[in-house]
DNA sequence: CATTATCAGGAACGATCGTTCCAGAGAGTA
DNA sequence: TACTCTCTGGAACGATCGTTCCTGATAATG
C-alpha cells in the first residue's frame, strides 16, 4: 500500500477556482495539472475524466456558496440577511478577485442548456437560490417588515434575477459602480 | 477577376449565431465552415482569423440588437418604450430559440475580462444601453411620467443589471416562468 | 480563344486537446 | 531484506485545434 500524496479536496478547490477563471471549454487537462500540482494520473484515477471533475466542483462550489450565504440559509432568516448577503456580494465584485462573477451563473451561460448533467446542478443551484429568498421573504412578512401584499415566490424569483445581473456585471469590463447602484436600486423596496 | 460566391453579410450573420448558441471557444472553425457554407479560404480571406470574425460577429449582433431596441433608440422614447422593450425580452425568452439569450452577455461572461479587445466591445455595448435607459427615463421625467426624485443615471444602470439577469436565466434550465416574475416586478415601479 | 487573376476546396502543418498506458519510485507487510 | 501493491510522472495515443498553402476550377479581360 501507498497513500495518495495529494489532497482530493484541495485538488478539488484548486480546479474549481480554475473552473471559476477560465470557464470548462477553456479550461484544459494540462491547466488543471499545473494548478493543482496533481499528475495527470493522479486526476485521472481520483475524479475519472474532465466532465466528471467539472462537476464535482460544481459540488464544492455549491458547498461554498451555502457558506457565504451565511445566515440566510437559517430558517429563521429575514429581510436584514438578504440585504447583508447582497451587501457581500457587492463588496466582492468591487475588489476584483482573480475569478469575478459566480461559477454558477458563468456555468449557466456556458453550458446550461447544452449538457444535461451540468445543467440539472445549475437548475438545482438556482432552485436553492429562489427557495432561500422566498422563505426569507415570507419570514420578514411574518415579522411585519415587509408588507403583505407582495408575493414571496414572485419576489424571491425576483432577487434571483437580480443576482445574475449582479453575476454577470461583475464579470463585465463595466465601471465597478454600477454594480453597487444596481444592487442598491434594486433592494430599495426592502429598506 | 473572379467573384466571391458567397455573400459576406450572410456568412457573418450565420457565423454569430453559431458563436451566439455555442460560446468563442467551443466554436471550432471547423463548425463555422460547416455552419456558413463558406470554405476555410474563404473565411480567412475575408474576415482574417477566428478572433476577427468574432469581433466582426460582435459588431453585426450590435446593429441587430439596434433594431429590437426599436423605438427605444429614437431620442424622445420613454417609460412605454421601456416596457414595450422588455416585455419582447421575455417573449422571445419564453419561445426557446436555437440561441437563447444575449450574444453580448454570454460573451461578457465567457471572455469580458480575459480579452481585450472583445472585453471593449462588451462594454462599448454595455454603456450604450446604460445611456438608452438613462434618456428614455429623463424624458419621462420631463414628461412627468416618472418621479423626478430617482436618479436617472442609476435607474438606468438599474434596468442594465435586470437586462443581464434576464440574459442569465434564459439561458439557464430554469422554469420560464421565472423570468417573466422577474420582469414584472423588476419594472412594477414603472406601470 | 488565350490569358490572367482570384476563387473554392481540401490537403497538410505543428500544436494542443482529452485520455490511456507504462515504467519506476515508494510505502507497507512478512 | 524481499515482496507486493499502488502511487507518481511522463511518454504516447488518436483526434481535433487554428492556420497556411497548394491545386484545379471559374469568370472576366484582351
Amino acid at each position: 500500500m501507498r497513500e495518495r500524496e495529494f489532497d482530493r479536496q484541495e485538488a478539488l478547490v484548486s480546479a474549481m477556482n480554475l473552473f471559476w477563471r477560465k470557464g470548462y471549454n477553456d479550461t484544459s487537462v494540462q491547466d488543471l495539472v499545473e494548478e493543482t500540482g496533481v499528475a495527470r494520473s493522479g486526476l485521472y484515477g481520483e475524479f475519472g475524466d474532465k466532465h466528471e471533475l467539472f462537476l464535482a466542483a460544481l459540488d464544492r462550489y455549491q458547498d461554498i456558496v451555502h457558506d457565504t450565504l451565511g445566515d440566510l440559509t437559517r430558517p429563521g432568516a429575514g429581510v436584514e440577511d438578504i440585504v447583508k448577503f447582497f451587501a457581500g456580494l457587492v463588496r466582492s465584485a468591487n475588489k476584483d478577485t482573480e475569478h469575478p462573477g459566480c461559477l454558477m451563473c458563468n456555468t449557466a451561460v456556458e453550458l446550461g442548456r447544452l449538457d444535461k448533467a451540468i445543467g440539472d446542478k445549475v437548475k438545482a443551484h438556482l432552485n436553492m437560490l429562489r427557495k432561500l429568498f422566498r422563505r426569507a421573504i415570507e419570514t420578514a412578512q411574518q415579522d411585519g417588515k415587509m408588507p403583505g401584499n407582495i408575493d414571496a415566490p414572485t419576489y424571491g424569483d425576483y432577487l434571483t434575477g437580480v443576482m445574475q445581473g449582479v453575476c454577470v456585471l461583475a464579470r463585465s469590463p463595466v465601471d465597478r459602480a454600477v454594480i453597487g447602484r444596481f444592487v442598491r436600486t434594486a433592494l430599495s423596496q426592502l429598506d
